[in-house]
Formats: structure tokens, C-alpha cells, sequence
DNA sequence: CGGATTTGACCGGCGC
DNA sequence: GCGCCGGTCAAATCCG
């Protein structure tokens, strides 16, 4: 007979190990921007979207798109004023700021080029 | 082609 | 004990 794979194959989430509460600082603030996707220097891969009681619109879900980087972007859109939306941060980058760098960059290159001198 | 994004569905914890 | 909510992941799809 066929196999059936669905329930067995379907191993959705497996090992949610709860040893994952290590050190998480959370930072809240808002800005106002007619944007959800504030670019303050690092990727972000939305992986969720849900919709909350207290405002009528939906909660959008960030995460970093690094490897070594464990940090979440919760992004909320005020009820009050849609054009403010609050971002809330979780977690601690483990990689350089990469637009940073970029932005740097050209300044960093002019000032070794001066520290030449 | 790869990476990124979207939606739906599912699970765990808690309350009563 | 059961139901409900919130939160997260997976697959499929889209774009450059």
C-alpha cells in the first residue's frame, strides 16, 4: 500500500529546545516613516505578519538575515497615527553594521589616504 | 538561478 | 479538561 507521509512526513516544528533565552535586550521606538521597512543598516527577512486587537492593522515580524546574528525586528503600526509605526528590536548583532560600512567606507578609505600623509 | 517575500496552518502556554 | 490566542515555520511564488 501507499505510504502515507502525510503526519510523519509533515515533522513540522521538531525540537523547540526552551534554551534559547540567553542574554535578549529589547529596544522600542518609534519613527515615523510611510514605510514598514526602515533600512537602519542591517537585512531583514519578514517571516510573519499578524493582525492585533488593539490596532486594526497588522504586525509585521523581522528577523536577520545573518547567520551568526540572532536578532528579531517587531514593527507595529500605531492606531493613532498610521504614518508612526514603532519598531522594537531583540537581540544583538554579531556581524559589523553593513550599510555602516558602506557609508563609511569612502570615508574611511579618505582618511587612511590622508593618514598618509 | 538565487534570494526574498507572502499566506496559511500548526503548536505551546495559559485561563477558567 | 478544553478552548483560545499568540507566535513561528514551511512551501510556493515573484523579481532582478
Amino acid at each position: 500500500m501507499a505510504e502515507e507521509e502525510k503526519g510523519s512526513s509533515k515533522d513540522r516544528r521538531k525540537g523547540v529546545r526552551t534554551t534559547r533565552k540567553a542574554t535578549r535586550p529589547r529596544f522600542a521606538f518609534q519613527t515615523r516613516s510611510v514605510d514598514d521597512i526602515l533600512d537602519d543598516g542591517y537585512r531583514w527577512r519578514k517571516y510573519g505578519q499578524k493582525a492585533v486587537k488593539n490596532s486594526l492593522y497588522p504586525r509585521s515580524y523581522y528577523r536577520c538575515t545573518h547567520h551568526t546574528c540572532n536578532v528579531k525586528k517587531q514593527v507595529q503600526r500605531l492606531s493613532k497615527d498610521t504614518s508612526v509605526v514603532v519598531t522594537t528590536y531583540e537581540g544583538i548583532h554579531n556581524h559589523p553594521c553593513e550599510k555602516l560600512m558602506e557609508t563609511l567606507s569612502p570615508l574611511l578609505k579618505q582618511i587612511q589616504f590622508l593618514s598618509r600623509f
